[in-house]
DNA sequence: CTAATTTTTCAATAAATTTTGAAATTTCAG
DNA sequence: CTGAAATTTCAAAATTTATTGAAAAATTAG
């Protein structure tokens, strides 16, 4: 496989996966563009090389800021702006991770907390059914959420330690 | 809130979720309805609660048995199927995290594996680079891998300890 | 400041996904 | 077997989501 073919092999499948995942499939493109580019690209690139219009490039492109997975680039004398994408792929992961934890993960434990407080008799059956199931999906969902953050401690040094390994 | 409102609430938020994560919002609606009915509920029953149509409600019911988080129930002396969901949430979560596994994370790490094995001078900086980059992001997704599988393992027991703490 | 260049917005359009419902098929009690 | 009841299929329709592109706004070199 050439090269170039492999590269778009690569935007290709990142974006299948992107898109499985709930993810905008051209954010996900476009987030594996930056990713194997070596120099930062301006819209007009990202524009270019995934063949998309610049409204939706720059959509894309800012909602990737947004994601803290892209950073804005300045080059002087040059009036265009470029973007780079984080290349340590450990905090790509951690960045992900946490940004799906804020916007829905907590969302729905708020939710779970609230359905917690159901009016009624609580000796009911039903009442008592649903409480405990809604007060099981809560109590791991908060388990889960944990869960995450001692990942992302445990695991902080992964990425450091494939190196240490490497150096041996 | 009432025992109805709260129900129904749990299952439009179940459904948003699930559509954040790439699941058909209706599928996992029926699985909220089911997992908050006491009793199995026939197709007849899902299509009248969430008010959506034969059909539908027979392709998502079919798509959670394949995910494994619903089962069919026979009753005797009745022509009608009914359908259970498995309340344990922990279940629950081995299954979709095993399921999304093979479905996703799989095949990608295939692609990454072909990917590796790209035409050219491995000294071309333009092929180092991109070799690198793939490379970490293979090596990490099969960490990933291996980390679930350690996660589910060591968690395996949170949900019986909850019970045993709960019985001290 | 001015004007050229770049970025952003957003209504219209297109594409993708989901849903419907009626017909075809399957199942099973009698 | 038979036929009524239930399940499955699938093309068409509806809905949702993504994309375009041109106009408006913002930026900056001179």
């Amino acid at each position: 496989m050439k090269l170039q073919e492999a590269k778009q092999q690569f935007i290709q499948s990142w974006g299948v996966l992107g898109n499985q995942w709930g993810i905008n499939r051209t954010m996900a493109q476009v987030h594996a563009l930056l990713l194997i580019s070596e120099a930062p690209l301006s819209t007009d690139d990202v524009m270019e090389q995934l063949n998309i219009s610049r409204g939706n490039a720059n959509l894309n492109i800012r909602e990737l800021m947004d994601w803290g997975l892209v950073e804005k680039m300045i080059v002087p004398g040059d009036r265009k702006e470029y973007f780079v994408a984080d290349k340590d792929i450990w905090q790509v992961a951690t960045r992900i991770m946490a940004q799906r934890k804020k916007r829905e993960l907590d969302p729905m434990l708020k939710v779970l907390n609230q359905l917690q407080e159901v009016e009624g008799d609580k000796k009911d059956p039903a009442i008592k059914s649903f409480t405990e199931t809604i007060g099981n999906i809560r109590k791991f969902a908060g388990h889960a959420e944990k869960t995450i953050d001692t990942i992302i401690k445990a695991e902080e040094n992964w990425f450091l330690n494939s190196f240490i390994k490497f150096f041996k």
